[in-house]
DNA sequence: GGAATACTACGAAATTCTTCGTAATTTAAT
DNA sequence: ATTAAATTACGAAGAATTTCGTAGTATTCC
């Protein structure tokens, strides 16, 4: 047992884990470079140092967030749990504090706030349709 | 100007929110007590102290999260914004920095973890139904 | 080799969140 | 009226998060 933990990402880890599950491990002047390519619509244009990066980082590989790879010079970071698995961590998490643990309701506001497309209702659908079924 | 919008409760905050949705507007008293009655399943029954909830509800006062009514010897603190207000915010926020954007994923993961009760997949469906026009 | 460059390690400041202790004030009890 | 109880105000400590600066170490380039 390493990092196994329930350690929730805080909102800076997430930013830095998205990078990393989109593009898979890398180093922290990578990561860096993604987060700071950002457009930022609001005048706050302000850019985070390399530093900030990589001690973000170096804290999550300490809380089981992400795995180091130091064989080379600079450090490969890989998360540590897929996506998913994070976002099922975030989503319960919601659910109990704020939707007193109603899936309904917090798929409701979800979609009532969004125009869906079509296909992505279809999906939704197809998902229902299995679940109902308890087939698959 | 004095309560910024924008302000998202943290999770102390939700858990102090949530009681005074459930029973409306609430003096600290009350709070604090609905807060330590809750069940520990787990080992670490420690109980929230007086003034800590006390200093919260201020904090959320000056935020624009909580309004006081001061007229009475007990003040009473009602929520600023509604349930589903601050839901659709949490829900919002979880979108942009855990899945992209994507409302589907967010239900997919929301619906996929738990059995839900044949009459919520109907009243989703039903949701669906209108989000499509009414027509299908 | 030596200078410039790139990266990590370390520590600490700045911020925000959470927690209380203490003092002052008001209400209730005796 | 005095004492006791309850409540608010204030301030500050502790913890977690976010931010860098500086120093040290390795790599690359004349």
């Amino acid at each position: 047992m390493g990092a196994k933990r329930k350690a929730r990402p805080t909102a800076a880890e997430l930013k830095i884990l998205n990078v990393i599950w989109t593009h898979g491990p890398s180093t922290v002047r990578f990561v860096n470079d993604r987060l700071n390519e950002e457009k930022t619509p609001k005048g706050g244009g302000r850019t985070i140092g390399y530093t900030t990066t990589l001690k973000i980082m170096q804290v999550m590989a300490e809380k089981g967030l992400l795995e180091r790879d130091e064989s080379r010079r600079s450090h490969l970071y890989g998360a540590a749990s897929p996506q998913h698995q994070v976002q099922r961590l975030l989503v319960d998490r919601l659910l109990q504090t704020a939707f007193g643990g109603s899936a309904l309701k917090l798929v409701m506001q979800a979609l009532g706030g969004h125009k869906a497309k079509p296909e992505e209702i279809a999906r939704i659908r197809e998902l229902l349709d299995r679940m109902e079924g308890g087939r698959r």
